[in-house]
RNA sequence: GGGCAUAUAGCUCAGUUGGUUAGAGCGUUCGGUUUACAUCCGAAAGGUCCUUGGUUCGAGUCCAAGUAUGCCCACCA
């Protein structure tokens, strides 16, 4: 029986209901999958932060990975996807700050610690609900039964656990030192979570006793006492060594030499002082040399006592004061006021960042790990370069490896410990012991007994985020295992799915997260945390612009999916993307996608309207044309190519659609349905392209497919298996003649056109070749001619592969057009001979070349006989 | 300062290991269309493949230098 289906297709009609029937379906979870499924493939969705809402480069990134576990489920594969959020401490934390504060006019202190987590938690709880339905939205084939979050039980207690492992390695240590502190978000920072806004402020020299020394921030100052010279340097040689007493800010210092190479004699005067409190160059030096570090700034941002006069001020806002204060001693040399350089902020608040010496928990990248030979970063460095068990990580685009590289040689130990509320609270408890250092206690639970108190701290958001391809594969009912091993032998999904198949991220999160998440899992497990990662492109506007609030050019993916469903999005977003390089997106691009998604609709539409029976066709009809043979050929080729640029090394999701696209559109719709309205008997092989088509196009629109699906049959289309190579057998249909014909039909179109007539009514042919009737009266009917024996003097040659044609296009009405190409054919002879004349040429090239440029020149030749 | 990309039609992008007359989509222009789809069909115009030099019989493709744009890292006392 046909059926009749609506003009277009309304994705908004269809979208809710589909996605609601594939989880009510349950084969977005792997165990519920039909069939033997040997292999297995996972995912873990990176999370997204617990804040807010979805933007772009969420949706992107929901569309690659949906592709990957939509194609292998098809491919037979045992597939988890599975989803989550992230607590995302400081970002959430600062999101709820202000809110509190703009509502209430309160900060978190006036609330408490208590209460002021109880509404972070509140707010979450809101946010996560809103991330859910816009990432179903999407059409992403999450496994909703697995989703998890950081701050889950089971995820916490994995933390901890991790937390205190490393704690007895001895990778983790607590110690005094300089670290990145945002006196707003008034916490630490990690060296990457700072970055760097250009910035024009006044440098000033001042007399420094025998030296001028140049400064940006003279705030810092006040306890300088170390000139540092370069050893070389002729006009400090003496002074090595030596002591001043030097008149400065609060009175006089005793200022020695010091020669160190980090000196440059070339910049400014070639001495200087050093701030080792508050300058990560300087710390490293006050460290070689031992030297005294005196912190002048305090966690608030305000000067301490040793900026006497000055203490307590803000440092930032007593600048000014301060300058004017040396200016009155004259200590003044110069002001430079059109000093450039990069100041530091914080990535979350934008807040000027203060390095200053504190003590904090870090993480030792460079101790070498009881009982494995190598430290944290050596093992690291390994998993990419050599593999860990038989197992490399290969990164996608591979240009990335030596990014990863770089940054991996130069890490310096990594700062865990955050001075917020919102997070995991650091797993270690004090007890004073009267005086000196407090006894330590670290571990899952408090420590029985009295005075025992927990670390105020909270962990960088990102020590979390590092477990999570294998935390979130944990069993989540983890009360029944009392120790470590006895959890993760029990836990069947980290044996099914760890190492993961692929991590699809950012590249602009490769430091944050992909690398700590190598750090992390080959340290837990000693095993490689995914066995590919795939980078993709940050999505811009048209003009390559990064998408902002202030310059209101975002694109918001809920607002396309409702004006053009989530498919065409989806397209959009993935056409003309390749790993690590971004992607413009606009209106337009994501219409024509979303036109291209009514095609495919109309096409179903027709073939639904005009077969006798819909039915499931698995086999491939026998040819009974040369369109038939032309058609199962060309679909052929599309499986193959499509099939190999979906495969895990090319992941090539872009050059898969222009694949699918043309052949759709091109071949099928506009050439083969056109042919097949003409001839008998096509139910069956319309049918069976189509629902191969539908297959194809399953992974990259699971909307439209599925909705289409639903007339074929009861079962999902989502559980159908991947098409193979059709085996066709020889007929004596020869699909090249009906390619013969395309050609044909499109030049005579294009002579139509040129000749401004609307209808020809003939054609006459003389052949190149043997010639069938049937492939001379196919050709009229396409091209809408009437076939006739005799040629007239004044017609038209047409010259295409292997027909030679008379139109009864006059030759006058297109005198220009063929004088061009006689023309421009003579031209090609002249070019070609040239080219074969050349010794070298024969020479050197394959032969399969010179005999292909040999044939060249004798069609050109023959043309040029034809048009004459 | 160090490094990595990118540069092809008006716009957005393809272009395999060097080897047809460099392609697609959008846009533009012309023509068609009671037909599954005007969210359609047919056709055309449009290119100094950033510049210069080199390797080669042959370069959009490889090499060098330059220009422009973008990004990453380091950070200037």
């Amino acid at each position: 029986m046909s059926k009749e289906l609506p003009k277009n297709y309304s994705a908004a009609e269809h979208e809710e209901r589909i996605y609601r029937q594939w989880e009510e379906s349950g084969f977005f979870n792997p165990d519920n999958l039909p069939g033997k499924r040997p292999e297995n493939f996972s995912i873990v969705l990176p999370p997204p932060n617990a804040t807010g809402i979805l933007h772009l480069g969420h949706a992107s990134m929901l569309a690659y990975q949906d592709v990957m576990a939509r194609y292998q489920r098809l491919r037979g594969k045992k597939v988890l996807w599975l989803p989550g959020t992230d607590h995302a401490a400081i970002a959430t934390q600062n999101v709820v700050e202000k809110k509190i504060s703009k509502e209430e006019n309160k900060t978190k202190e006036d609330l408490g610690r208590e209460e002021f987590l109880r509404r972070v938690r509140e707010f979450v709880a809101g946010s996560q609900d809103t991330i859910r339905t816009q990432v179903r939205r999407m059409g992403a084939s999450l496994d909703w039964s697995r989703e998890r979050y950081t701050l889950d039980e089971a995820l916490s207690r994995t933390v901890n656990t991790v937390f205190k492992k490393m704690y007895d390695d001895e990778l983790i240590y607590r110690g005094y030192r300089i670290v990145n502190w945002c006196p707003r978000c008034h916490s630490t920072l990690a060296d990457d979570e700072v970055e760097y806004k250009e910035q024009k402020t006044p440098f000033y020299y001042f007399k420094y006793g025998p030296v001028i020394i140049g400064t940006a921030r003279p705030e810092t100052k006040f306890a300088d006492k170390i000139i540092i010279v370069h050893p070389d340097d002729a006009r400090y040689k003496d002074m090595i060594g030596k002591s001043f007493t030097v008149p400065w800010i609060e009175g006089e210092v005793e200022a020695v030499v010091i020669a160190d190479a980090s000196a440059d004699p070339e910049l400014g005067t070639g001495a200087m002082t050093i701030t080792p409190a508050h300058s990560f160059v300087d710390y490293e030096l006050a460290q070689k040399y031992d030297l005294e570090i005196v912190k002048i700034i305090d966690e608030d941002g305000n000067l301490t006592e040793v900026a006497g006069r000055f203490a307590g001020q803000n440092a930032q806002q007593a600048r000014a004061a301060i300058v004017e204060a040396m200016s009155a001693q004259g200590l003044i040399d110069r002001i430079d006021e059109e000093y450039v350089h990069n100041l530091s902020v914080c990535y979350r608040c934008g807040t000027a960042i203060e390095p200053l010496p504190s003590r904090q928990w870090f993480v030792d990248v460079n101790k070498e790990i009881p009982g494995r030979g190598k430290s944290l970063k050596r093992l690291s460095l390994e998993a990419v370069e050599t593999g860990l068990n038989d197992k490399k990580i290969d990164i996608m685009p591979a240009k990335f490896e030596k990014v990863y590289f770089h940054w991996m040689n130069n890490l310096h130990d990594w700062c865990i410990s955050r001075q917020i509320w919102w997070g995991h609270r650091i797993p270690v408890w004090y007890k004073d012991k009267g005086d000196g250092e407090p006894e330590i206690f670290v571990g899952l639970k408090p420590p029985t007994g009295e005075g025992w108190r927990q670390d105020e701290d909270t962990l960088d958001t990102w020590f979390s985020s590092a477990l999570w391809t294998f935390s979130t594969l944990l069993d989540q009912d983890h009360t029944k295992y009392d120790t470590w091993e006895e959890w993760l032998a029990n836990s069947p999904d980290l044996k099914d799915f760890h190492p993961t198949s692929v991590m699809e991220t950012g590249y602009d999160i490769i430091f944050f997260w992909v690398a700590r998440m190598i750090l992390m899992t080959t340290y837990v497990l000693a095993e490689i945390p995914f066995e590919k990662v795939y980078l993709h492109g940050l999505v811009r506007d048209k003009q390559g612009r990064k998408m902002s609030k202030s310059l209101g050019n975002g694109i918001d993916p809920i607002a396309m999916i409702d004006k053009y469903g989530a498919d065409a999005l989806r397209l959009s977003m993935m056409v003309g993307a390749t790993p690590g390089n971004d992607i413009r997106l606009y209106d337009e691009k994501i219409e024509g996608y979303r036109n291209f998604v009514n095609k495919l609709w109309n096409i179903s539409r027709y073939i639904f309207g005009r077969v006798n029976e819909i039915k499931v066709i698995d086999k491939a009809p026998p040819p009974n044309s040369i369109a038939d043979q032309w058609i199962l050929e060309k679909l052929n080729e599309v499986i193959e190519k499509v099939t190999g640029y979906l495969d895990s090394d090319k992941l090539d999701f872009s050059n898969a659609i222009v694949e699918l696209y043309h052949f759709t559109w091109g071949d099928f719709a506009d050439k083969y349905i056109e042919r097949s309205k003409k001839e008998e008997g096509k139910d069956e092989i319309l049918l069976f392209i189509l629902q191969q088509l539908l297959k194809l196009w399953h992974p990259l629109t699971p909307y439209v497919t599925e909705a289409l699906w639903g007339n074929i049959s009861d079962k999902k289309l989502m559980i159908q298996a991947w098409p193979d190579e059709i085996k066709l057998q020889k007929t004596k249909f020869n699909g090249r003649e009906f390619q013969d014909i395309i050609d044909m039909t499109s030049e005579i179109n294009s002579l139509k056109a040129k000749a401004g007539i609307a209808q020809t009514k003939i054609v006459k042919a003389t052949y190149k070749t043997e010639f069938i009737a049937e492939y001379l009266k196919i050709l009229a009917e396409e091209a809408r001619l009437e076939y006739v024996d005799d040629k007239q003097e004044h017609w038209t040659p047409v010259d295409v592969g292997h027909v030679l044609m008379f139109v009864d296009i006059d030759k006058q009405q297109i005198d220009q057009h063929l004088n061009r190409e006689k023309k421009e054919l003579q031209e090609y002879i002249k070019n070609q001979e040239k080219k074969l004349a050349n010794k070298e040429f024969v020479a050197n090239a394959p032969a399969a070349v010179v005999a292909k440029e040999r044939h060249k020149l004798e069609e050109y030749q023959q043309k040029l006989n034809n048009l004459n």
